[in-house]
DNA sequence: TTTTCAATTCGGAATCATTACGATTTAACT
DNA sequence: AGTTAAATCGTAATGATTCCGAATTGAAAA
């Protein structure tokens, strides 16, 4: 999803379009990765020294509330990327070096209903760790500010 | 895996049989749900009152390494559950309402390497939510004190 | 443009899960 | 029984996240 996008949408629910808002949607725009509430604060220590942690973390929970935002738990964080912007519903491998994530083109439930009769699903997750092709070869680059190795 | 397969594994491990050791896995091994240190903790108040929490985490995590429990990250806590006897890999869905679980024979991994060329898979992590045939429908039991839902 | 007001932000305190640590106790071996 | 490394306790420290009251501000109305 583009910054303009994630900017309309905001206008569509009638909330305020603010600084702090557009650069952390700014950030979100130029980095696909999954980024913790600090990496954004990090991120924007020098445009904005003084944005209160409070207001990350509020920003980035409406957000994923709007869908502008994807989010998951990793290493006892909480995470977000930009929301994707393919059709169908799809999962993600993320290197544990540099962040870096690729789509998967594939679910696994439509072959899970069947295993539990009488059961009502609300959710899944799935998602594959490892080290991506240019970070599986021990010489090659890692993103800088980007060590995202499991605890 | 029972008590006392359990046990024997720490022997083999040299590590000490304690009180505070045979008390959580005698839980996990009548409690086959994913709990967390606060929910040992509340479960073994009274025959340990004073079990230390530095002793709970300390265990849990031990047990983990030595594949005498599973774990995993629910809702933003580390929980943890008497690893299941069924030879092959699986995954598992959880009921959000009494924490019961169902063991899916089921990995989509092979699937998957085909779609990474070039990258190296370390783990993956997939899980099923939702309500078990008993919590689906309102009027059934759910277990007590096992209020799971996802924040 | 000024006024207005709810939404937003700030800064810091509070909360929750988890880990760290020094002092003490204890299981298991001799 | 004595020895010793492992385990436990109690508490303090850490890190992520949330809460809260006061101050600020975006955007719509006057």
């Amino acid at each position: 999803m583009t910054f303009e996008e994630a900017i309309r949408r905001l206008r569509e629910q009638g909330l305020k379009r603010t600084p702090s808002r557009e650069s952390i949607l700014r950030l979100f725009a130029s980095d696909g990765r999954y980024l913790s509430a600090s990496d954004v604060r990090e991120a924007l220590a020098y445009e904005h020294p003084a944005m209160s942690l409070d207001t990350i973390y509020r920003n980035l929970s409406s957000f994923a509330g709007l869908d502008i935002l994807e989010e998951t738990e990793l290493g006892g964080e909480r995470k977000f990327r930009m929301h994707c912007d393919r059709d169908g519903h799809h999962h993600h491998f993320i290197c544990m070096a540099c962040g870096r994530t690729e789509e998967l083109d594939l679910c696994p439930m439509d072959q899970v209903s069947a295993l539990l009769p009488g059961s009502v699903i609300e959710d899944h997750k799935f998602e594959v760790y490892g080290r991506c092709p240019a970070c599986s070869t021990g010489a090659d680059a890692e993103l800088p500010g980007s060590t995202q190795e499991k605890a």
